[in-house]
DNA sequence: GTGCAGACTATCCAAAAGGATTAGATTTAT
DNA sequence: ATAAATCTAATCCTTTTGGATAGTCTGCAC
């Protein structure tokens, strides 16, 4: 059976190749085509239930009722229906609103034609939401420069990181706050040497050799 | 010119699959092939930094060292090279934390291997690292969940810290990142006695007297 | 009990880092 | 043009680290 798509985008020439485009492929029947948010709503009223399409691509800059807006209302009033981001704009902010506001894919335009196509469909067949390379490589760097974090729900995790034994973490804790081996000696109660051996076996599970690369491996991969 | 690739995984099987296909899409050439994390940093240091593969395959499940830990200590010790999880895991566990630890894409091993050499191919081309639909699906959830949630950096503020001058700001970065005297001079193209005449002059204005205390400073104040 | 892993201590050696001082070359500000 | 910074470089000396090795003492598993 066809997939029933709606085009949602102000630039009539959009409208058009996207339409045809999807059309040539065979597996798609475009249900509703608006061009921006208030427009598409308008016309979602005028369609019966089984006439709703089960995927529509939203471009983003529109008039009247942007498309993160325009995804926002309709995830909620239309929660069966499929909201694809199809865009030129690529930055973190765009992509980050445009998810929380429901956005079950992103695509940019410069894919090619077909790669959309095939892409819907493999939505279609897979259930996984279509995501452009680069747009998916962005959000990887938005996550390792902190910019995402996780929110554990119970969290709990004791963080057992490579492998160091209680006490070694324990001293690599110190280590990191600029202790020498005096000092984290006479924190622990140890001997100067004791502390020192431990560091150096800390330097072996970590693979460095030097209390910076330590210190560094310790902060960027978040080891606290 | 063909890319160098390494193999990171515990089952023989796993490895030499792998490297028939990568070989017979012309492309690849093999750098280093590893069956765990230990394995792998211990033959990296017995080849010559011409020879380093410029992408390394990890699976994450494997003895000794797990990938997560692999990839964290790889990426600080070789910075240049992209590592991409090829696993059969898809929680979001392992996936957040491997990207954490810096795994430049994330591929699931049920992917075709025809997609596999394709994806590290595009990689090349495009520099977008490598995430297989499924991930990014998974991480499109995650967000809209409120499992991620972005940390908008306000402080654009170029915070000029403690007076350091341009020159010594520039070394400071380097010194964070586990730089000797040595390596410093040679980066920059100036004596190590010079750089070390700086990294002096640095602990001074901070009023520290050794490199981790400087660290420890220059990470909990946010100086870099 | 035997073995094993972790914590503890020590010593020797080489390399690196820290500190103080001196000093020429350049750039910038007054 | 002169003074003040900054960047550059070197030398001498002390302290700290990193690495290798060697040993004791504990608690826990088989």
């Amino acid at each position: 059976m066809a997939i029933k798509v709606g085009i949602v985008d102000d630039k009539a020439v959009n409208r058009n190749i996207l339409k045809n485009k999807l059309l040539g492929h065979g597996h798609f029947e475009i249900a509703v085509v608006a061009e921006d948010g208030e427009d598409f709503l308008h016309k979602m009223k005028a369609l019966l239930p089984e006439e709703h399409p089960g995927v529509v691509l939203v471009d983003l800059e529109m008039p009247h009722l942007d498309g993160v807006d325009t995804i926002a209302i309709s995830t909620t009033l239309y929660p069966e229906i499929k909201f694809v981001v199809l865009t030129i704009f690529d930055d973190e902010d765009k992509i980050f609103k445009a998810i929380k506001a429901g956005a079950f894919g992103y695509l940019l335009k410069d894919e090619s034609a077909e790669n959309i196509s095939d892409m819907l469909w493999q939505m279609h067949e897979s259930g996984a939401g279509p995501i452009s390379p680069g747009i998916a490589h962005k959000i990887l760097q938005l996550i390792q420069n902190n910019d995402l974090t996780m929110v554990m729900k119970k969290n709990a995790a004791p963080k057992v990181f490579f492998d160091l034994t209680e006490r070694e973490t324990e001293i690599l804790k110190l280590l990191v706050q600029g202790f020498a081996y005096k000092e984290i000696g006479a924190e622990l109660s140890i001997s100067p040497n004791t502390a020192k051996k431990h560091v150096i076996n800390i330097y072996q599970k970590l693979h460095v050799n030097s209390r910076a690369q330590a210190m560094h491996l310790a902060y960027e991969k978040g080891l606290l």
